[in-house]
RNA sequence: CGGGAUGUAGUUCAGUUGGUAGAAUACCUGGUUUGGGACCAGGGGGUCGCACGUUCGAAUCGUGUCAUCCCGACCA
């Protein structure tokens, strides 16, 4: 299947543009004939295959194991724990029937009247509830926690505004719901899962991300606590791109998840759950990418380094197939993922363009002029930068550019981010800023009153309260200017 | 669910006062090409979103309907 990749809009023109065209184009996903949903394309779904290895191993290490519930949830569980009903109600599917049939008069297919389901089933838009009432089961002593489970599915919430990876109807995603003995236990799980987040984020996708918590308006609906991390797109706005929640014990009371603690006392669990989903690719596309398209981390590219060979008869290309044998050898050899593109039937200008929309990291470019000179072209994507090289010992020096690109756009992304990020003291400050797609921290009162207004009038939402850095200071709330012992993020956010 | 717009080739779009379907690009075949998105020649592809109406005649006018997109409210 061919793209058509000319004509790539240009970040500065329309952003939300420049998105769309750059996922199409780039060969990753695109919109399914449902409204909202969308297809994963190979491309793109080797990104998320590789982001979840990765994740899966970060897991296990932590000591989770993984584990499968239903896709279909009766009606009745999601209406135990009250904020988690508000939070999630509007946005459900419903199953209600169990059949179809042929419609009499041969206009097609019809849902059967008769098969009409005594109680609907919700699609999942998140698990807790199925989960909940599933270990209320498996949970009776003290010995039987804590219980570190992690679940790989897909979910629907039925989103009003749908955006490819960002927001979508249906999404994939990993959910960790784990349950605890004590408070304690429980928290700091949360936190440690927040941290598992950011050190991906981090170090595999080369996302700069702010740890941080949510306030009470943002956090998640049944939550007494939600740690998140949240990054920064092109155009400024906030993307959540990983939560973490202490549920408390709320889950347990609602579903009677109760156990027998050492001193012989019946107690309610204490829970957490904490996921990240195929957002993260809407998230590594707007950190990395360029007007060419896209930029991927080394240690997520599905392809690191791409060969290309110039020749003018088959001779010729018989000459560059033997030498460039040993070179993808040796790059094998060294666990780096390499395609020698000798295709005769896309001239070598197109597939230069076609690796730079989708975001290969390193291009070798070898030609009988090379071949004479013992030389090969080297580019590097996160600088654009073409130096040629001695074939001899390539190998390595491909090993320590990889690494110097993952560093670099990790490098870039966190300056984009912190020239972006500035402190002010007064609302219009506040407003100005917030519109210029700034991350602001500023004094908040605490109130969600306050947290509302400002939403209102600016769109802008407390990101969270963040733990990176130390905001605590005494100042006066932009808004009220009632007393506040520390600065909060604020943004704009997808 | 409010406000705005659009439905014509795989895609992006043109289509005059109503007269029976076009371009670019993509695709297929052949040839020449190949160091930054090739060129020439030929070819295939459309009940003009759907329904009803007006008319000798509708992509074009009217009514209805469905769908999609953008802007809000909602959200991982």
């Amino acid at each position: 299947m061919a793209t058509e990749l000319k004509g790539l809009t240009k970040r500065s023109e329309n952003y939300s543009q420049w998105y769309n065209e750059l996922v199409v184009k780039a060969d990753l996903a695109e919109q399914a004939p449902v409204r909202g949903c969308m297809v994963i394309k190979p491309y793109g779904y080797a990104i998320w295959e590789k982001m979840h290895e990765v994740l899966d191993a970060k897991f296990k290490e932590t000591g989770h194991q993984n584990a499968y519930f239903p896709l279909l949830i009766p009606k009745s569980y999601l209406s135990r724990e009250a904020e988690h009903v508000e939070g999630f109600a509007k946005e459900c599917a419903v199953v209600t029937h169990y059949r179809l049939k042929n419609a009499e008069d041969g206009s097609g297919v019809i849902v059967d009247p008769a098969a009409k389901l005594e109680e609907e089933l919700i699609i999942r838009p998140t698990s807790e509830t199925i989960i909940w009432s599933t270990y209320k089961n498996w949970i009776k002593s003290y010995r039987d926690l804590p219980i570190l489970i992690n679940q790989w599915a897909n979910v629907m919430r039925w989103e009003m505004r749908p955006r490819l990876f960002l927001r979508t109807a249906e999404f994939l995603w990993q959910e960790g719901h784990t349950a605890h003995a004590t408070r304690e236990e429980a928290e700091a799980e949360a936190r440690k899962m927040q941290n598992v987040y950011a050190d991906f984020a981090q170090n595999w996708m080369a996302l700069p991300v702010v740890r941080g918590v949510k306030s009470e308006t943002e956090r998640f609906a049944g939550a007494l606590d939600t740690y998140t991390i949240e990054s920064m797109t092109q155009d400024g706005k906030a993307l959540q791109c990983g939560t973490s929640h202490f549920l408390g014990q709320n889950f347990a009371k609602a579903f009677e998840v109760q156990f027998v603690d050492r001193e012989n006392k019946l107690d309610y669990v204490w829970a957490t759950s904490w996921g990240v989903s195929t957002r993260l690719m809407g998230a590594l596309i707007m950190a990395h990418s360029d007007d060419n398209g896209l930029v991927l981390p080394p240690k997520l590219a599905p392809i690191q380094v791409v060969i290309v060979p110039i020749y003018k008869n088959a001779e010729d290309l018989q000459k560059i197939d033997a030498r460039v044998a040993s070179i993808v050898d040796g790059l094998k050899a060294r666990g780096i993922s390499v395609k020698y593109d000798n295709a005769d039937n896309k001239r070598p200008g197109f597939k230069f363009a076609d690796y730079e929309v989708k975001g290969v990291p390193v291009r070798l470019v070898l030609g009988m002029r090379d071949l004479e000179n013992g030389t090969l072209e080297v580019m590097r994507r996160d600088t654009l930068e073409k130096e040629s090289m001695p074939i001899e010992g390539i190998e390595d020096r491909v090993v320590t550019l990889l690494d110097e690109i993952q560093e670099n756009i990790f490098r870039k992304a966190l300056s984009y981010r912190d020239e972006r990020m500035v402190k002010v003291d007064t609302y219009d400050e506040f407003k100005e800023q917030i519109e210029n797609g700034r991350f602001v921290l500023a004094h908040w009162d605490g109130t969600p009153e306050t947290e509302a207004k400002i939403k209102e009038e600016t769109k802008a939402t407390i990101r969270c309260i963040p733990m990176d850095f130390d905001t605590t200071e005494d100042g006066k709330c932009i808004y009220t200017g009632k007393p506040s012992s520390r600065r909060v993020l604020f943004a704009r956010s997808y």
